[in-house]
DNA sequence: CCATTTTCTTGAATCAGTCAAGAATCCAGC
DNA sequence: GCTGGATTCTTGACTGATTCAAGAAAATGG
């Protein structure tokens, strides 16, 4: 778990200015992964108090832009996000209760990242959504 | 190129009533790949005339479900539809203007759906996305 | 401690997509 | 061909995530 301190210098690092808001929205990203930006407004209020949305919406952002965070946003659902960043993860999708958990990539380094035709593209990312049914939702739904 | 008649098989097989704006909206898709709810309801209208905007999004839903069209949704675009379905292939997205191409799968026939771990979820569906620079984006951003 | 710049608050707006109720349409069966 | 019943379309309002804008507050360098 990473203390205040940490989390301060993890923002210097990335040369934004240290504030509350930020300093509680990366904190609530790091407790609750794969959290929508509803719930981590809410974890900011609990651990920090009163903070506009607003707030919490540009500090996603920002840390997005530095790399902070890696927002991810599985069709049908709302912008989520998680602090592991980097490493090239990918994400498994509940169809129905919408649960994301990580993967790892199965194909080695930069996996996946050869398109049998690119189109020309300059492709700097490959991002894997594997789609199906979690445990819980397994156990109610099927036989 | 489908012609209207061939449109018409196609939703009979699947069960679906034939009405001026499935058949209308099954050809937009067919026509313009990729294309957005608001350009295909644009295409519709020129080709049939004034057809509701519910009109469309209850008919994409419904030729979605059915299979005849598939829906994709790229983080921060709106959602998006093709006619190409039940071969397993991918898409390249412009991280600069969105557009999008067809990738076919790069590793076999059911590609990357092996995940590392799949925390017992059962996967049906392996969704690959490229992201990138189209060649003009490249050329208008880069040097 | 001050000035400057960035960030936060407040409040309104946008936009894709959905909900609901009634009218129109499709199609199986006569 | 008509008719009944179910599905689908029209109209119009609404939701909910996200963004815009303007001014107040706070953080950092000097």
């Amino acid at each position: 778990m990473s203390t205040t301190l940490d989390v301060e210098k993890l923002l210097r690092g990335a040369s934004l200015r240290v504030t509350r808001p930020r300093v509680a929205a990366l904190t609530a990203v790091y407790e609750h992964p794969h959290a929508d930006t509803e719930s981590i407004i809410g974890a900011v209020r609990e651990n920090f108090g009163e903070v506009s949305h607003q707030a919490v919406y540009d500090v996603l952002r920002a840390l997005t832009t530095a790399g902070l965070v890696r927002r991810i946003q599985p069709s049908g659902s709302v912008a989520r996000y998680e602090s592991r960043v980097g490493d090239n993860h990918h994400h498994v999708v509940c169809r129905s209760c919408g649960v994301v958990a990580d993967v790892d990539c199965a194909v080695g380094t930069t996996p996946c990242l050869t398109a049998s035709d690119d189109h020309d593209f300059a492709i700097d990312e490959a991002e894997v959504t594997y789609w199906g049914l979690c445990p819980d939702c397994s156990t109610a739904l099927g036989s």
